[in-house]
DNA sequence: CGTCACGTTGACTAATTTCAATAACGGTGG
DNA sequence: CCACCGTTATTGAAATTAGTCAACGTGACG
């Protein structure tokens, strides 16, 4: 019988297990995959999951909270990769040496569930459902880049930041929040850096699309007038 | 025993081992990986290895020539995600939604070699070491990608050309060829479009590199006179 | 030896960054 | 509870970078 502190991490007790973990799988396999989590971390806003140069140990599935994933250079050069939020999973990047190559920061109070590798590594050799998985979730990550890519290689700036939102939204939405509103948890920096362009440059943007009546912006409450309008930004550039 | 056209094939045998495969791998392993590569492939120059929207059947390591992925979309936004040589694997963009998403182009004619996606799983649930090489190949193009990311959302364009080129070196190097001279594969219109430049600014940098006395360029024969100087251009943008 | 794709260069234009000033919050402590 | 301070956000004007449009070369290849 669980514990009730096992029962507490138990994947198959999670409202996010459709998001983090393979969906077809036995009660048999279910039971296995709950030992895949062996503790839950709780992360303060601000505070650094992990960091790059940190030793690479374990792959974290967050449960409740918002993160952003940022490379950094030698000589101070810095770009987010990435805002993460809850059933989405943080430190592949580690993997291939075995040490983080990037850091991972708390935008609010988060908590993860860590999943350590070596366990991901035996339990995919039993449950090869989840090796799916995993395989799954990294060309996810793949594919979610190339989309960046795009972004930041053929974007100007108010299609990159049209996307930027609709992105959010569809992330937001398949979350069961609302797709008409969202709280942006970035400063207009954050932003900036994920989208390539200044901090500047993403407030007038937000000023323009309000004052086109495509979104009410008020500091960090975002409200969706017109999603067409901005899903026509989006397709507007095509062709540069 | 070995039939000759296995033989042809088998990993065991060939020169690109190191880059493609494991390495810390018993005989007996080492064996079982030899029926990982099916079929070779040759694709002439200009022809698809595979398109988005196809079926993803296999991933692919490049036996030999050179390639550029794409990622296009339907109102005809197009982006140059990265450009493969030998011993590199493609497709890892197929396995989430069990098609491709990007279209794999030769840009000089090719061979492949063919590894079947089911093989990989069911062989990656005996040989333990192939499970871990494959996540690890799948980081590190999450980790390339961050790169590319850095180049695009933080570089201006002589530090994106330069980077571009060390790159290139970099792993040109690392398969034995020069770290001073290069002949490129791509057009200006394919380097402009990965690093999110127009071709026009590609070759005017080129122009300029050349004029400081950094590269010598004639066509697509590049010679580099100051590799430091490529690097300090790299380094001199920190801080944006 | 002509044609076509590729590459270079120039002049001009547009987009974004930079610099600067001001405003609005939010958290903290009196 | 309110005032204050530092952080975050907005906005304007000038500067800069890269893009656009256009003309011209040049090579490779049939």
């Amino acid at each position: 019988m669980l514990s009730p502190s096992t029962l507490q991490i138990a994947c198959s007790h999670c409202n996010l297990r459709e998001l983090c973990m393979p969906v077809d799988v036995t009660a048999r396999d279910m039971e296995r995959l709950d030992t895949l989590v062996t503790t839950r971390r709780r992360i303060r806003r601000g505070a650094a999951l992990y960091s790059s140069g940190e030793k690479f140990n374990a792959l974290y599935a967050i449960r409740s909270g918002f993160f952003k994933t940022r490379v950094t250079t030698p000589d101070g050069r810095e770009q987010v990769t990435g805002f993460q939020m809850a059933g989405e999973i943080m430190g592949l990047d580690g993997i291939v040496a075995n040490q983080h190559t990037c850091d991972a920061l708390a935008l609010e109070d988060a908590e993860v569930c860590e999943m350590p590798y070596d366990r991901i590594e035996s339990l995919s050799h039993e449950v090869p459902a989840l090796q799916t998985h995993v395989h799954k979730i990294m060309s996810r990550e793949i594919v979610r880049e190339h989309g960046v890519m795009l972004l930041l290689g053929s974007m100007r700036a108010e299609e990159r930041v049209a996307s930027f939102l609709l992105n959010l939204l569809q992330r937001l939405h398949a979350r069961g929040f609302s797709e008409a509103a969202l709280v942006l948890r970035m400063t207009r920096e954050e932003i900036g850096s994920y989208l390539g362009l200044t901090l500047e440059t993403v407030s007038r943007t937000f000023s323009k699309f309000a004052e086109d009546g495509i979104i009410e912006v008020k500091h960090r409450q975002v409200r969706i007038l017109d999603s067409q309008a901005l899903r026509a930004i989006v397709n507007a550039g095509a062709g540069r």
